[in-house]
DNA sequence: TATGAATGAGCATTCATTCAT
DNA sequence: AATGAATGAATGCTCATTCAT
C-alpha cells in the first residue's frame, strides 16, 4: 500500500509560487495569487516565509536543484566532458520547447527587483556560480590544459549559455541557442 | 548670447523616466516617482504619454538612439569592420564602468512585464534587430564569405555580446565581457 | 445655389453633447468626449460655456424643443383634444422603438447629478411643466369641465406618461407605455 | 445587561453606501467617502466587495428588503387588497415627507450608470418584479377576475406609482402621488 | 499551527477647469 | 475667436504585510 503524503503548506507554497514566479514574473505575481493557488491562508504563509523575498529564494533554491538535476541527467549519456558541454545547448534547445518556457528565471528576477532585495540577488549570483563550477569541471575533466585556462574556457561556454537563453527568450526564435552552440563547438575543438 | 531652451514636459517626463527605469526598474517605478523627478503634474504627463507603457515605449526609443550613437561613436576610429566588432566588446567594457551601469535595459524591463505589454516587447525586439543588422553589415564589409555565412557568423558576436552583459550584470564583475572578447576574437580569426 | 452652412463651435458642442448625454448619461460623459467628437479646441468650448453644466442645459433646451416638436407633430392629425392625448401614448411607443432610445433625458439627468445642479435641475422643472401645460391646454380644449378639474385630469394623464417612461426604461419593455394608454383612455372616456 | 454589537466592517460600509448612494447618487459617491463615513480602512472594504458595483448590489437588496418591509407594514392594517393598494398611494405620501427623500433609489441609479453595470440593471428590475407581484397578489385576492386581467389591473397600479414617485422627485411636490392615488381609485373601483 | 479579518501606503489613470499665447 | 498646454484633485483599485483569536 503506497503512502499518500499529504504536501506540507510550504511545499504548496513554493510549488504554487514557482510555477507563477517563472511563468508569470516576480513583479506580475502577487501574494493572494500564491495561496490562493496553493490552497493556503495568508497567515499561515508567512508563518513560513517572511515576505515575498523568502519565497523567491526557496523559488530559486528548489528551480536551481531542479534545473541542474535536468541538466545533468539530459547529457548523462555523453561519453565525455566535451560532449557533454556541447549536450548542454542541445539542452538548452529542448527546454525551449516547453509549451511553459520562458527564459531563464535567474536572469528573469533579477531584472526587476527593489534595489534592496539582496538575498534573491545571492540566490541567482550562486546559481551561476554553481553552473560556472559545474562546466569548469567538465573541461577540466576533458581537457589536458592548466588550470586557469580550462577555467577560461568554461567562462566561455557560460557566456554562450546566457547569451543563447536571452536572446532565444527577446526574439522567441531557437536560433540564439543553435547559434551558440557552433561557437562552443568552435572553441571546444 | 546663447539661448536656453526650458525643456518641454515630453522631455523632462523622458529624462526622469529614462533614469528611473534604468536604474530602478519598470515595476520599481511609479508614475509619481517619475511626475516627481520630471517637476510635470500628473495630469500634463497623461496628455503627452497614454499610459506608463508609452513611456517605457518612449524611453526604450531614446535608449536605442544614443545607444547605438554611443557603440558607433566608440568604434569609429578603428579601421575596419573587424576591429570595431572586437571593439564592441571594450565599448561594453567601457560602459561597465559607468557608476550607473545596470546592465542592458532592454534586457531588463522584458524580464518582468506584463504579459499584454506588446509594445514594450517590440521594441526590446527591434533594438536586438537593429544591433544584429549593425553586426551583420560590419561582417560582410569585413569579410569576402557568402551572405548566410557572413549573418551567422555575426549572430556569433551578438550572442556573446547578450551573454556578456546579463552576465557581468549578473555577477557584477567584467569577467564575462573580457571572455567574451576573447571568443570573439577567435570565430573573428 | 444651396448654401452650405458651417456648423459654429457653439452647435457643434450641444450636438455632440446631446448625443452623449442621452445615450452614454451626464456622467458617463467627459468634457474630453464632447470635444473630440464636436471637433472643437476644449478652451474653445469653455469660451462657450462656463461648465459641464452649461453644456447640459444648452443640451436640455435644445432637447426640449425637438422633443415637443416630435410630440405635436405625431398627434397633429387626430381631431381633437382627447385624441391626440391618447395619440401622445402613441407616440411615446413610437419612441421607444428608436434604435437610440434611453428612456427620458430629463428623467435620466435628474437622477444623479451633483446636489448644487439647480440650473439642470430648473431646466427638467421647465420641461415637465411645458408638458403639463400642454396637456392641461388639450384637456380645457376638449372638456367643458371647470379649470380645476381640468387641469386635475390632465395631472392623471402626465403622472401615466412618466410612470411609463420610467418603467419602460427599467424594464426594458413597451408593456408600461401600452398599461398607461388604458389607464389613460380610462380616465378621458 | 444587553450586549452591545459591534457593527461588522460590511455592515457599516453597507450603511454608509446605503446613506450615500441614496443621498448623493452613485456617481456623485466615491468609494473614499464610503470608508470615511464607514470608518473602515480601503483594504479593508475590498476583501468583502470586489467594486464599487458590488457594493451598489448590497444596498439595492438591502434597501429592497427594507422598503418593501415598509410598505407592507404601512399597508397591513387595511382590510382588504383593494384599500392596500390604495394604501400603498398614502405610503408614498408618507415617505414624500421623509427628510432625507431623494425619490426611488432604483429609478435614481438606472438613470445614469457605466454601459456595462449589468449587475445593477438587474438588481433594480428584481426590485419592479417584486413590487409588482406583490401588487398582482393584492389584485388576485381582491378581485374575482380572469388571472391576466387581474395582472393588467395591477400593471396599470404599478404604472401609476411610478409616475408618481419620478414626478414628485422632479417637482418637489406631492400632488404627483395624490393624482395617482385618485387615478388609482377610479381603476380599482 | 493555523487562520479570517484588517490595514496604510501605494498603484495607474481620469476628471473638469484654467492659463498663456 | 480660437487654441495647445498645463494642472490639482479625485477616481476606483491592489499591494505586501500584520493583528487578533
Amino acid at each position: 500500500m503506497e503512502k499518500i503524503k499529504k504536501l506540507s503548506v510550504k511545499e504548496r507554497v513554493i510549488e504554487a509560487a514557482s510555477r507563477l514566479f517563472y511563468q508569470e514574473g516576480y513583479n506580475q505575481t502577487g501574494i493572494n495569487q500564491i495561496i490562493s493557488e496553493a490552497s493556503v491562508a495568508k497567515a499561515s504563509m508567512y508563518q513560513h516565509f517572511r515576505s515575498k523575498e523568502d519565497i523567491a529564494v526557496a523559488y530559486l533554491q528548489e528551480r536551481h536543484i531542479r534545473w541542474m538535476g535536468n541538466l545533468n541527467h539530459f547529457v548523462a549519456k555523453k561519453a565525455n566532458g566535451k560532449d557533454k558541454l556541447v549536450g548542454s545547448f542541445d539542452y538548452l534547445l529542448h527546454w525551449l520547447e516547453d509549451v511553459d518556457y520562458r527564459g531563464c528565471g535567474f536572469q528573469n528576477i533579477i531584472c526587476d527587483i527593489p534595489l534592496d532585495h539582496q538575498k534573491i540577488k545571492d540566490q541567482v549570483q550562486l546559481h551561476k556560480s554553481d553552473l560556472r563550477d559545474w562546466i569548469h569541471k567538465l573541461i577540466k575533466e576533458a581537457y589536458s590544459i592548466p588550470e586557469k585556462e580550462a577555467e577560461a574556457l568554461g567562462d566561455e561556454i557560460l557566456v554562450l549559455q546566457e547569451g543563447a537563453i536571452i536572446l532565444s527568450q527577446i526574439q522567441k526564435e531557437s536560433w540564439p541557442i543553435s547559434t551558440a552552440k557552433i561557437t562552443a563547438q568552435k572553441v571546444l575543438a
